[in-house]
DNA sequence: TGTTGACTTAGACACTGTCTAATGTAGGGT
DNA sequence: ACCCTACATTAGACAGTGTCTAAGTCAACA
């Protein structure tokens, strides 16, 4: 986490406050927050901080490339800090909890030239949708 | 569409100017539009139609299994009437077109049992990403 | 320590989607 | 053909998510 601050300092960015506590609550794994969520979290350590600036710094880490954003239900978007290792994510549709996972693979090789249309493959997105062991056993 | 339509009487379905407007508007292939989108089209067919009951029937369509939700980008869903041919979407980063595309083998044995953390799986939504030839070529 | 341009803030605004209360009507019963 | 009435539609308020602006603040550097 401190690692990212000196990479952001680095890269030109005033070491402020505010940055400093959406750094802190992005740091840990299997982070997936919202941006409100990230702005409550924010708030608790730093009572003034806005949701503007919250969401400012959220859109600037992703242009950086320092944090990915996830859509993996059609509300808001989740924001996560594990850059380092390529993954995809499995989602319980009951309690909405969120697991990092690595489909074995190579999941562009996946789609056929013939379906391919083309276009210049850049990325793909994969939600796994299911039920957690916890909300399968309350069925 | 009057297959549609038809199965729909069959359920109960009372068939009102608004619903045949909106079953009208999606009909055809590679359709994915957004709500909103459809009720533009609407408007243009059955002037009085609101943006309600657009939501409504396609929230019904939707459960009835006759129309499928597609979340693509972090913005509005888009409504999919393709729910014949079990599909993936390839989208372009650029100008936003969307189009149906058939992945080879069978995504969901993609991940490990190591890598389902207990979870009962229900199916799996992929979007690859990247550059229709129209974009790629104003580069 | 003073200066300055980058940063933060509150709140307005836009987009997407949901809900309600009042009104309208499709379709069965007569 | 006409009535009923339960179901459907409507306008607009409201909620969640995200963007923008104008005014005030401050981190970093000289
Ligand atoms: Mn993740
Ligand atoms: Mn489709
Ligand atoms: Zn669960
Ligand atoms: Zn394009």
């Amino acid at each position: 986490m401190s690692d990212l601050l000196a990479r952001l300092r680095e890269r030109g960015w005033r070491l402020t406050a505010q940055r400093r506590v959406v750094a802190q609550v992005l740091d840990g794994e299997h982070v997936h927050y919202t941006a409100d969520e990230i702005h409550a979290r924010a708030v608790a350590l730093l009572p003034e901080i806005s949701r503007a600036t919250v969401y400012n710094t959220l859109g600037e880490l992703v242009s950086l490339g320092e944090v990915l954003e996830v859509s993996t239900d059609g509300r808001a978007k989740r924001y996560d800090p594990n850059t380092h290792d390529a993954h995809q994510h499995l989602v319980c549709e009951s309690c909405g909890a969120i697991r990092d996972v690595h489909p074995s693979g190579d999941l562009i090789a996946g789609l056929p030239s013939s379906e391919r249309f083309g276009f210049t493959l850049l990325g793909v997105d994969v939600t796994y949708r299911g039920l957690c062991a916890d909300c399968a056993g309350r069925a």
